[in-house]
DNA sequence: ATAAGCTTTTGATCTAGATCAAATATTAAT
DNA sequence: ATTAATATTTGATCTAGATCAAAAGCTTAT
């Protein structure tokens, strides 16, 4: 999906602002796991994915490497608490892939909001996605068996399970990589 | 915590427009066990809590009822997507003691958006505070063991944990009720 | 092509927390 | 006050998923 359709598809709006989002956010392309933002540090950008995977992760406090949310072709990649809120960042983003995205610098961002207050809007509606995508993950995490969040990810994400690594999806899930793998092998 | 106070506290406001949000939020009383938003309609109504305590609950696909999250003192009570998105709730808003609130429509907040555009900015950061939350609550839920999730509840909301039943605080934690007595009793 | 390094699978065991069931406490209703 | 209804505790099992350990498959770099 096209960064134009993406935000239609949130809301519509005049052509003029548009085409003023379109231009602020720039063409840029990572390689296989770089890091885009790393813990500590505020977001200063905010990508868009056209073509690649990439994974919000942190460190639990045994150190373990914990996937926070897998982020593929079509979505808003960003710490939107970190960006929105200009916060330090909790977690980090890594490219899981070559990716190809567009970014907009927070400055930029705010520039929009000036000039075109319609955009506000967006905001808060990308907010509203956020926010939908994280109850829904709550209600997941909170009774659902490792195989049923297993069943719903590839129902809802395919592609994430046929790209993402073994450990990663683990994680993601809430269960070891030893119980990923023998769900897997049961069928 | 007052409204006005909350209100300050997310983000500082001309006076009239800390007026008009006051005024617009008017009072209401609701008894023990009140549905005050049940499943499936649209919020047409966002609640700020003065005296009480109140719940977020759905039913699973087992119809067993899980409690989502609890709203207590100085807290916006609310189903946010469902109130700031005008989307059906697939949650039911409850309340769990006698309540003193202060209630805005969904109308009358549209139109203080219109009125005053600063409120827009009181929204995205309402919205930001519902996420932050959100973003803890998987993070708990995705590593953390039954015993490590009551600690932190009780360390984070104290009062909830002394006001709230057993089996709600259960359903929360993503855990069964004996197992929370258990914890209880240990030490 | 081969070694070195990861990632995934498989096996054996252990444990946190679930389930089932019954006994107490607590609260509400007549 | 007494009964009925609801909430909590306690006990005895059971099981999903963790942990530990080693083998087998893949990648990547020389």
């Amino acid at each position: 999906m096209q960064l134009s359709s993406y935000i239609n598809q949130i809301l519509p709006l005049a052509d003029i602002t548009n085409r003023a989002i379109e231009s602020a956010f720039v063409p840029v392309k990572f390689s296989k796991t770089q890091i885009l933002i790393p813990e500590g540090k505020i977001s200063k950008e905010m990508f868009f994915i056209e073509k690649g995977l990439a994974r919000i992760y942190y460190y639990n406090e045994s150190g373990k490497d914990i996937t926070y949310s897998f982020f593929t072709e079509g979505m808003m990649l960003t710490v939107a608490e970190s960006f929105f809120g200009q916060l330090p960042s909790r977690y980090n983003i890594e490219s899981l892939e070559d990716c190809e995205m567009r970014k907009i610098t927070y400055t930029d961002f705010e520039m929009l909001l000036k000039t075109y207050p319609e955009t506000e809007k967006v905001k808060s509606q990308g907010l509203l996605e956020f926010l939908l995508k994280a109850t829904d993950r709550i209600v997941t995490l909170q009774f659902l068996s490792a195989q049923e969040r297993y069943d719903l990810l590839m129902k809802n994400y395919p592609s994430i399970i046929l790209r993402a690594s073994l450990g990663h999806i683990a994680s993601y899930l809430g269960i070891t990589q030893e119980t990923l793998s023998r769900i897997r092998a049961k069928k």
